[in-house]
Formats: structure tokens, C-alpha cells, sequence
DNA sequence: ACTAAAGCCTGGCTGC
DNA sequence: TGCAGCCAGGCTTTAG
């Protein structure tokens, strides 16, 4: 569900809030949630184990442990995660508890059961298959504007679909890429390797400008900790979108209706005047 | 090698 | 009020 600010944010939250603690107990209390793990292995490996810090790399929240191993969390559409003191009870659709010395324990919780775990070693973190064919950072001097012309080239599909492929370009889903070709005033439908080298240096600015806004509105909020992920839910962020959801409402450019169109299965929002 | 569609799940909303 | 159908910010797997 979340994009890439938003799990950077959860991420810069997690790290606040269990970063330098001690997990003494772990529970995988749905076993698909963590596929390459056992329970039993994985509550072994987390047992007693430090959260040295929380980071981020696309849209996986990673948990650096000091036993050297790494968590690797995804959100997907619906995870979430839950500091909750003792006295509260597991929310339903909780996958997992991570327990603290004082008893007051981190929880992951995922309605549609989409979000994933896994643990791996971290000396061999980069070459974890959710990680390992990521595209670079957004924010990086790597993903740089000659990276994103270059790359454009390689595809044939539509560029909204481009957007989305986490292996060209990461930290885009489905809103921030709707978002970042409205900005830049190219039509979703284009062939990625049709775009010009002027639009596609132009949509790379756009591209970093849609999540510095996001991440800037977000991380002013006031995060709730029983709700780590308030910042995208009850966030500014989703009153500032210029044209995700607003089919049939007015282009804040041009005034012309904004359309909703399909693209491989997901919407895609886009102004058709000023997007042609 | 590509692309398209199905799939994982639950729940909320819309329209009849 | 009930119910069918559609929708959801992600990503992988399967089918073609």
C-alpha cells in the first residue's frame, strides 16, 4: 500500500522508536507471513537479538540486528506496524510480535495478508532476491538523469507501467507515478523508450520532486506509535494529489476533467490537456 | 525473450 | 437492507 515516502517515514519511525532495543522474545504468529522461515527458526533468530538500527531500501523496511542478521519487511498494500503496550491486545490480522524488555511489544499487522517477512544474513543482504535487482535509490547520485534516459530506452512498455517496474525505477507505485507524470506533462500511455532525452530529464526531476514533497508533508505529522503508519493514512500528504482519485474533477492547471484509464490492471490518473 | 492476466486476501463502497 | 460487483497506494507467478 504504502510508497516509498511513506516507508521511509515508517522506516525513520521504526528507527526512533525500536532502534537500539532488545527483542527477548519473537513470534511468527501466521507462518506465511515469513515464507523462507520457519517459526521456530524465525523467533530463534530474533530472540535476544538488537535492533541496531531501521533503514530502508525501496519499499523494504530493514531491521540490522546485532546477531548478524537483517529483518526484511515489506508492507505491501495493507502491513503495518504497532508499538503497543503491555495491557493491549494483539489487533486483529496480527502476523507477528516482536516483545522488549519492558513488555511492550512491536506488532505487525496486515489485513489482505500481502505483506511479507524474511530474515537472511546480512553479509549477504545484497544479494537477497527482494533486494538484489532493485533499481537505485531515487535520492542517489546512481539514479541519475543520463541512468533514467538510458533505461527508458530499454522498455517498450507504456511509461506508467515503467514507473511501477521496482527494477528500472524504485520507490514509485501507483499514486507518486500518476503524480510525477502530471508534473512533468507526459502522457501515461507513451512508450517508455519514445520519451524524449528533454521529458525524460524533466520526469526525472519530477520523479524526486514528488517524493521530497511527500516525505516533507508526512514528516511533520505527529506519529502515533500504536500507528506507525498514521503519517499515509491520516496524512496531508493524500489532500495535496493533483490528479490520483480525482477522476471527473478539475485539472488544477487547466480546469479540463481529469480521466482515469487502465494500465495493466492498476488506474492511472492523468489530465488529458495537459498530458498529451 | 517478452506481455497479459491471475493470484494473494479482506473490507468498504456503489449501484441495483 | 441485501447482495453482487468493483475497487484498493504491491508484487510474484503462471500462462500465452
Amino acid at each position: 500500500m504504502p510508497e516509498m515516502p511513506e516507508v521511509e517515514l515508517v522506516a525513520q519511525t521504526l528507527n526512533k522508536l525500536v532502534g537500539g532495543r532488545k527483542i527477548i522474545v519473537a513470534e511468527l504468529l501466521r507462518e506465511r507471513l515469513a515464507p523462507f522461515n520457519s517459526a521456530a527458526d524465525f523467533a530463534e533468530r530474533l530472540q535476544n537479538s538488537k535492533i541496531m538500527r531501521v533503514d530502508r531500501r525501496g519499499k523494504h523496511i530493514l531491521f540490522d540486528l546485532n546477531n548478524g542478521h537483517t529483518l526484511i519487511a515489506h508492507l505491501r498494500m495493507s502491513g503495518r506496524f504497532m508499538l503497543l503496550p503491555l495491557e493491549r491486545e494483539n489487533p486483529k490480522y496480527t502476523h507477528a510480535a516482536f516483545y522488549f524488555a519492558d513488555e511492550s511489544r512491536l506488532v505487525f499487522q496486515d489485513q489482505r495478508h500481502f505483506g511479507f517477512m524474511r530474515i537472511t544474513e546480512t553479509g549477504k543482504l545484497h544479494e537477497a532476491k527482494e533486494l538484489k535487482s532493485l533499481a537505485p535509490e531515487p535520492f542517489s547520485d546512481e539514479f541519475s538523469p543520463k541512468y533514467f534516459r538510458e533505461i527508458l530506452k530499454t522498455s517498450k512498455k507504456s511509461l506508467k507501467e515503467f514507473l511501477l517496474d521496482q527494477t528500472k525505477v524504485t520507490g514509485l507505485g501507483n499514486i507518486y507515478a500518476s503524480e510525477a507524470m502530471f508534473l512533468a506533462q507526459i502522457n501515461p500511455q507513451v512508450s517508455a523508450n519514445k520519451v524524449s532525452a528533454r521529458k525524460a530529464g524533466n520526469l526525472f526531476e519530477k520523479i524526486r520532486e514528488v517524493l521530497r514533497e511527500s516525505i516533507a508533508h508526512g514528516s511533520t505529522l505527529n506519529v502515533n506509535p500504536e500507528n506507525i503508519d498514521a503519517s499515509y493514512y491520516g496524512g496531508g500528504y493524500s489532500f495535496g494529489w493533483r490528479v490520483y482519485n480525482r477522476e471527473n474533477e478539475s485539472c488544477v492547471k487547466c480546469g479540463t476533467a481529469i480521466v482515469r484509464l487502465k494500465q495493466a490492471g492498476r488506474s492511472t490518473y492523468f489530465c488529458p490537456k495537459c498530458q498529451k
